[in-house]
DNA sequence: CTCGTAATGAAAAAGATTCTCATCACCATT
DNA sequence: AATGGTGATGAGAATCTTTTTCATTACGAG
C-alpha cells in the first residue's frame, strides 16, 4: 500500500492523498470517519481541508483501496481495504467495532437474492450489540 | 392498528399522528422515507408540518409502532412494524424494496455475537442489488 | 523548466434531521 | 359544554454530514 497503488488508481501523487494513506495505514482504529481523518490531520500539523478529505476518501474507494460503511447515525466510517470482506460487530455504548466473516451467512445472501431474482452488487450486514465490556453493560 | 396503539404508546391522540399511522397503513409502498411521508401528506391536503413528521416517526418507532431502516445515501426508511422481523433486499437502479427472513441467518448471527463477547441489540442486513426487471441491469 | 490539467482549500450549498419557541389543541375536570 | 394545563404543532432556524463551486496551486508529461 503505497503511492503506486494511488497512481494505479489514476490520480495524482498529492500531498493529500499520501498523508490520508498513510493515515489509515497507521491509525490505531481501523474504522474511521471523515472528520476522524480531518482531525487527526489537524493533529499532525497537516493542512488538508476538509472537502479534500471527502474527495479523496471517494476517490479511494471508487479505486478500492477504500471500504465505507453506512453506520447507524447518519455518517459513514472508512476503512482500508485489506483484501478480504468482512462485516461488522458495533457496541452501541463506547462504538467499539470488531469484524467477522461467516461462510454460511454469505453463501445464504448469494442463495436469498437468487431467490428473488436479484443480481447482488454489495451488501451491508451491522451487528449493533453491548461489546464485553462491563462499563457497556446495561444495569 | 388504530387510535388506541397511539394512546398505548402514550402518546394523545391528535390528527397528525392519526394521519401519519393511516398513511402508513394504506401506502403502496412499505418503505418510505419521512420526506415521502411529508409529501404524501401535502398531496391529501394535509397541512402537516416536515418537521412533525419526522417527531411523529420517531415517537413511533420507540413505542414499536415503526421500524427505521438506514438505507445508502444517508438518509431513513420508515414502515409499519407488522410483528415480524425481517432483512431487505434493494435495488439500486430502481429502489424496489423486498424483505426477507432467514432463519440460518439470524441463528448466526446470534452465534457470532455470543462469540465476540457481544450482547445484540439490534442488527441491520441490507443486500443491494439489480432487480429482476430487464431495465434494471447493466448492458 | 514550462505548461496544461488535475487537485486543493475555503466557503457556500445541499440534503437529512433536530431544535426552538410562540401558538394551538387534546382531554381530564368542572 | 366551558376551562385550563400540558403536551403537540408549525415555521423557521440550527445542526450535521457531505458535496459543489471557484479561484488558486502544484503534479508531472514533454
Ligand atoms: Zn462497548
Ligand atoms: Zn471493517
Ligand atoms: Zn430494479
Ligand atoms: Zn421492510
Amino acid at each position: 500500500m503505497d503511492n503506486q497503488d494511488i497512481r494505479k488508481a489514476g490520480l495524482k501523487v498529492t500531498l493529500p492523498r499520501v498523508k490520508i494513506l498513510e493515515l489509515l495505514e497507521n491509525s490505531t482504529q481501523r474504522h474511521v470517519s471523515a472528520e476522524n481523518v480531518y482531525k487527526m490531520l489537524i493533529d499532525r500539523d497537516e493542512e488538508i481541508g476538509l472537502a479534500t478529505v471527502y474527495r479523496v476518501l471517494t476517490q479511494f474507494e471508487a479505486a478500492g483501496l477504500v471500504t465505507r460503511q453506512n453506520f447507524e447515525g447518519g455518517y459513514a466510517v472508512f476503512e482500508l481495504d485489506r483484501g478480504g470482506h468482512h462485516d461488522h460487530l458495533v457496541c452501541v455504548v463506547c462504538g467499539k467495532v470488531e469484524e467477522f466473516v461467516d461462510a454460511t451467512i454469505e453463501k445464504r445472501q448469494r442463495e436469498i437474492a437468487k431467490e428473488h431474482g436479484f443480481e447482488i452488487v454489495d451488501h451491508s450486514l451491522i451487528i449493533y450489540g453491548h461489546c464485553g465490556n462491563p462499563k457497556c453493560h446495561v444495569g
